[in-house]
DNA sequence: TTGACAATTTAACACCGTTAAGTCGATCCT
DNA sequence: AGGATCGACTTAACGGTGTTAAATTGTCAA
């Protein structure tokens, strides 16, 4: 059921997610959805926890990793792709509570490869809600501009945006590297958070 | 006008800022205020660019900072003490697009910072959006636990939630990190961000 | 057959963003 | 001076939203 709304979300997005729409979709009246969720947050909260369920498998991180770096990193690039799948994902993600301890699983086993490998354990934590810092923050920026499948949103057309930028060069040439190549360029600073959370250790 | 709604989303919330509050709030009736916007969203759009008009003092880091580092992590602290200040104010930036130029500025003098002690410009530009994707993320984070001025938000009694996680014990060990002394945890991250980001030189 | 109870519908509420049309006062033109 | 212009606002209303209360249906047990 949140599953339903959770696959709804795709097509209709966060705003045109509505109760009603909801209902519409399990051949059912929207007061019904009441029945089974305190309110719409709960709902919200539901399909976060569901997110996390369903990609449970890529969040830990490869089981099998090298090093620390390497699972570290393969659990964020997880976490990113799990977000990215969602329209609106990483601010659906980032406004819910989970309902159940499904995505301490992962957590868990990211949090002992870390102490393993030398983290005390409140590094590790800090280590861990670094990269999802930066891995949210991103994905945020990512979805808001709102490249959806390939391709740049209204707005934010590099060409008019360099124009209204001239007086400040160097802003101006960021736009290609803000707005264009993602997923390089979240590769790239995620390398660089990963390698700078070694310091934690 | 948008100050006024800027100041107002401090008592009501993102939730409760509704047109007609800041209608009243100007002592006006809630369809004058599409004399002056296009819509809601224009009214968000101008209520970021305060705000960062009002914090650009702080966000260009030190004009005499001893090195890049040192005018990175000092921006980063400004960014983030402008998204505390307003109540979902991190929500609110991140899900706006400004609507003039103003925010170039100090964008502009951080990074002829970088590219003057040595990064290349899309080095630069990645080193400065990897810090700004972190330092949103974390706000986003801190906000959404709701801990407001001092003290923790509910839902996320440390015990409580020791307790729904005693399977998972460095999960459960790594809420004293994720949910108390938020200063000092996005310091430590922050530290480790840029000292990671100097990879990209 | 009756009763209990889960699951849903119907009806309605207050509130939201938004639009259309009308009002009012200042300013400008001749 | 007197009418036209126009910026800034109000009044009234619309469709849509989350949510609640009450009535209804279906199913299974005693």
């Amino acid at each position: 059921m949140a599953s339903v709304a959770l696959d709804l979300l795709n097509e209709t997005g966060l705003d045109g997610l509505t109760l009603r729409a909801i209902a519409k979709e399990l051949d059912v009246k929207a007061p019904a959805l009441y029945w089974h969720f305190k309110d719409k947050q709960a709902l919200l909260d539901e399909m976060a926890t569901e997110m996390v369920r369903r990609a449970a498998p890529g969040l830990g991180g490869d089981a099998d990793a090298a090093d620390w770096q390497a699972s570290l990193t393969s659990a964020m690039h997880g976490l990113r792709r799990m977000l990215l799948r969602y329209r609106d994902g990483a601010k659906v993600y980032s406004g819910t509570r989970f309902t159940d301890t499904s995505y301490a699983v992962p957590v868990e086993a990211q949090l002992r490869t870390l102490t393993e490998a030398g983290f005390a354990p409140a590094a590790a934590a800090r280590a861990l809600l670094t990269a999802t810092s930066y891995t949210v923050g991103h994905v945020i920026e990512e979805q808001a501009t709102g490249a959806g499948p390939g391709g740049v949103a209204e707005g934010y057309d590099l060409a008019a945006r360099a124009e209204r930028l001239r007086d400040f060069p160097l802003a101006a040439a960021a736009g290609e590297e803000m707005f264009q190549n993602h997923d390089a360029g979240f590769e790239a600073g995620l390398a660089a958070v990963v390698a700078g959370v070694g310091a934690l250790r």
